[in-house]
DNA sequence: AACTATTTATAAGT
DNA sequence: TACTTATAAATAGTT
């Protein structure tokens, strides 16, 4: 319609093209609300132009998803249920993994292992008895460092001591003494005991 | 258009709306097609007729799905995002469970436990003496069960024995025999060893 | 964005 | 349901 019969081939000229599209967009759209009115009947119309924008229509009663839905029942045609099915088999195997751990873990604690064969208990035996050794040289570790840290602690104290009695001797009712001490108050490695 | 203007208002008599809803939806996906010709757009369309016949036109190009999940993206609108997004929570919390675990296992194992403090080191220990008592208790327990199974074994061996001595002396050349040591061949608790 | 000649869609009739 | 036709509506090209 309008002047010339038009062939339905793409548009190659660009503005022409959008133009053309905007019109037949509202004209679609225009068609679609009639229908829904005349007829009683569910539309929904996703349009979207080689530019990006995108439109979308739907009849009053229902919603895109409603009819998506509605299509797929009527059909037999999975769609997003395809989507869907992605995510639960995901679910699947991350409870699968799950479950397998949280056996693991039982038995590493010596629960649910009356259906273990021999070698499975040595082998279990064996991991604990790893995980002990490891566990033990760490904790041992700890009070040698925390014997450094005192041991920096003390040197520490003795210099400030110095340093008070050296205040004292200068400036004989002077407020720097209490200076060094607030100073003291702030320990040179604050949290050293709370990584421990 | 036709002969006489009509007005957008709902078609009271059935038929009239039937033909008129036919018509009027193949006009529509004419339509939607030509625009997906002519301005190389993509355009989803599903019809339902109050019959409940329903109709999906859908450009080449795409899929329903892939223009409502566009339209989702570009409009910002949570559509189906709903469903998805309860799968979705459900597998980042499983994840979030899996990785807990995980670390579990690997601190059992002695591994990655520089972070680990003090109280925790040693609540580890215990867990892993625990899990050492209860898999070394089963594990004597194992001994026990096949030294019993041992003497099952024998005892049944002897009964056969026996039986096998009495079948010699009442048939002598008799396939009897054959027979008995066949029986014999499948023991009474065929899959104990197994277990353990 | 508005105009208009023309094509296209379709309401009513058959 | 399909065809016909008069007419309304849509729109291509132009301004």
């Amino acid at each position: 319609m309008g002047r010339g019969k038009t062939e339905i081939k793409r548009i190659e000229n660009i503005s022409n093209r959008q133009v053309t599209y905007s019109k037949r967009k509202n004209g679609i759209i225009k068609k679609a609300k009639e229908i829904t009115v005349l007829c009683d009947a569910n539309v929904s119309l996703v349009i979207c132009g080689s530019s990006g924008k995108m439109y979308e229509y739907c009849s009053p009663k229902t919603n895109l998803i409603d009819m998506v839905d509605r299509y797929q029942r009527l059909s037999g045609n999975k769609l997003w249920d395809a989507k869907h099915e992605n995510l639960q088999n995901e679910i699947d195997r991350i409870k699968k993994e799950n479950e397998n751990m949280q056996n693991e873990l039982r038995h590493l604690g010596g629960e649910d292992i009356t259906s273990l064969n021999f070698e499975e208990l040595i082998a279990y035996e064996d991991a604990l008895e790893n995980g002990l050794t490891n566990i033990r040289v760490k904790k041992d570790e700890i009070p040698k460092i925390m014997r450094k840290h005192e041991q920096v602690l003390e040197e520490e104290n003795t210099h400030l001591m110095y340093l008070v009695q050296q205040g004292e001797m200068a400036a004989m009712g002077d407020y720097q003494v209490q200076e060094s001490f607030s100073f003291r108050g702030q320990p040179m490695q604050p949290n050293l005991h709370e990584r421990m």
